[in-house]
DNA sequence: TACATAGATGCAGTATTATGCATATAGTTC
DNA sequence: GAACTATATGCATAATACTGCATCTATGTA
């Protein structure tokens, strides 16, 4: 029970349930989950490691690129009910729908070259 | 989706879940909830009174008693699912049959009469 | 080997949450 | 209406969680 706990922790946080998101649409690099949510770098990190602690992803490396997505063969029941769930609770969700739409502009570029994007502007 | 939050962050608490499994027993008053749960009477108020926040919950009166139960029929459909997907991770959870045990000899005593037991032992 | 880069993480400050104690509120009973 | 009682709630304190900044790690490249 203290699994449930955590899990629910977890998904008690806009920023989080935004990141899931994106997930749902497709796998993520650490980069493009900061420009599709513009957050920091830390931050984006630290949710996708928290989400992958619970059990929801998997984790792909390539090369300097840490590459996150659902992990639904090794993912529990109890667990994929809930995912479930929330997948139907962001439906029709204008957020939702705005994160997915500008992760299709986002490109795989590392934190630096975004933040110097950023300054340029 | 502040509301699918605030959802999660209620069930983001062990005490919260135990008392979501005790209710899925029955309607239970708060003195019965602290009773099976060996928990202080403030606390089992605001629990009570934050699950029926979110909505899982509905209220009857009776006299001094104040009744808690699912709202099954006026619960939204999203709600409804995440609540599903919970029971179902409850199942055959140790602490959850226990808590469940204890209801069955919880009695509608207050609060009063409760911890005056307390202190005769 | 030296440097550049994506991602992870320690730390500190801030904000949020949980909980006990005391007290308020609202029915009940005499 | 006075006393009693179940529940709700204000307040203070303690515990937890969030986040940015700086730094570290690990991989890739010249």
């Amino acid at each position: 029970m203290r699994d449930l706990v955590k899990v629910y922790k977890v998904l008690s946080d806009g920023s989080r349930l935004r990141v899931l998101n994106l997930l749902l649409e497709r796998e993520c690099c650490v980069c493009e989950v900061m420009q599709a949510l513009e957050i920091s770098q830390s931050k984006a990190s630290r949710i996708l490691s928290a989400l992958y602690d619970v059990g929801f992803l998997k984790l792909r490396k390539d090369g300097l690129w840490s590459l996150y997505s659902f992990d639904w063969d090794g993912m529990d029941t109890h667990l994929k009910s809930i995912l479930e769930a929330t997948k139907q609770a962001f439906e029709g969700n204008e957020q939702m729908t705005i994160d997915r739409e500008r992760l299709k502009t986002a490109e795989r570029l590392g934190p630096s070259c975004i933040n110097k994007r950023l300054k340029a502007k």
